[in-house]
DNA sequence: TACTGTGAACCTATTCACAGCA
DNA sequence: TGCTGTGAATAGGTTCACAGTA
């Protein structure tokens, strides 16, 4: 935390997806040309983010995985696995419920410690390892549980409405699984994974490649 | 397609989440102030996306909502929604299953037309409005459907060699919710929405802000 | 030899600033 | 007046090319 730079957006999402790569890399060694088969990015740009994220291990074969990936995550100021963040799902519907079932953050320093859903049923019928509220309840629970994430899964239609009350509860960062572009505070930040969203992305980056 | 120029990865992504805030708008009117309130792009930025993508019928007094959308979805070449693109989901677990049951596509131009998984008894068990098949079917499911994008919800483990599959299979694009980093051959997109390297964004995008 | 690390060149994207218009 | 549209200025990101190294 102390040492950052400012690393640029986009180096940021490309050591976050090589922080994912070297996670569940099955080697010792790893080159920038084996990154860029695996990743598409180019290989120089690939050493310039590395370098960028201030490590300086590699040698002339290649970079030790262990100690590029511990770099990359000090760098980006990923928690390690036992300093636990703490998360919430918003939204018990299929989705939600599915998530909080998946066991997504499993290995993570994610945790997910309570469920929220307007629909009282919803908390009542389903179970998981973690308590359910009631949407009223957040604004109690999240300060009090020091929830700092949140998964957004609501319906469309509610999705502004319980983003701001995420964000009033004091809630940093929500993944947003709705089709609804969110609206935030300052210094919330939000990341958009609704799969329509998704889906139109690769439609246009398929054109545009086809010309 | 005949017109497009190439319009910049970044303002492409920029245009898509337009397009997404513009589909579910309920006003006539809009400036690129409220495009910068709603979603955190600069006002200057977003009318020089705008442009890019063709546009120019802007008055004095903002855009008329219907117009600029139809004009971005033409510039990102996405389809009218009577123009069906298929798709399938890959993986039956939990969130696969969800994902299939929660009308994920409903009101947009892709249909999911197929699942599959490799355990026999998840397509057995399930039901949908449209088939399941065991995954050996897929190399013949896929181009038979013209199926051109896929869903990826199975184990981390099975990732990659199911984007292989996909790819042979002819799928074009496949939007990605494990924590694998895929590797594709050209010509297919991947967008990765895995809760955790979502998160991991944000984390590191929040600490970066904080300095 | 086969890689990393990096300055310099190049290219792309963003912001500024203002003319034009309803 | 309050907005759009856009050339010019600036900032930022990517690629090149090569010295340095095990």
């Amino acid at each position: 935390m102390a040492d950052m730079q400012k690393i640029p957006e986009a180096s940021r999402r490309r050591l976050a997806l090589l922080f994912a790569l070297l996670s569940s890399y099955g080697g010792d060694k790893i080159t920038s040309i084996q990154i860029q088969r695996m990743t598409g990015i180019d290989r120089a740009l690939i050493r310039k983010d590395i370098s960028l994220a201030g490590f300086k291990g590699g040698v002339s074969n290649g970079y030790k995985v262990q100690d590029l990936r511990e770099a990359v995550r000090a760098a980006l100021g990923l928690p390690l696995p036992d300093q636990k963040r703490f998360c919430c799902i918003a939204g018990l519907g299929k989705l939600g419920a599915a998530l909080m079932q998946c066991g997504i953050f499993d290995e993570s320093p994610f945790k997910i410690v309570a469920g929220f859903d307007s629909r009282v049923n919803r908390t009542e019928v389903l179970s998981a390892d973690f308590p359910l509220y009631p949407a009223a309840k957040m604004e109690a629970v999240i300060p009090e549980s020091k929830i700092d994430f949140a998964i957004l899964a609501v319906e469309d239609d509610q999705a502004q409405l319980m983003a701001d009350r995420l964000a009033k509860s004091g809630v940093k960062g929500i993944v947003n699984f709705t089709g609804q572009v969110l609206e935030v505070p300052e210094g919330v930040a939000v990341e958009n994974v609704s799969p329509l969203l998704a889906l139109n992305n690769i439609v246009a980056a398929l054109q545009s490649s086809a010309s």
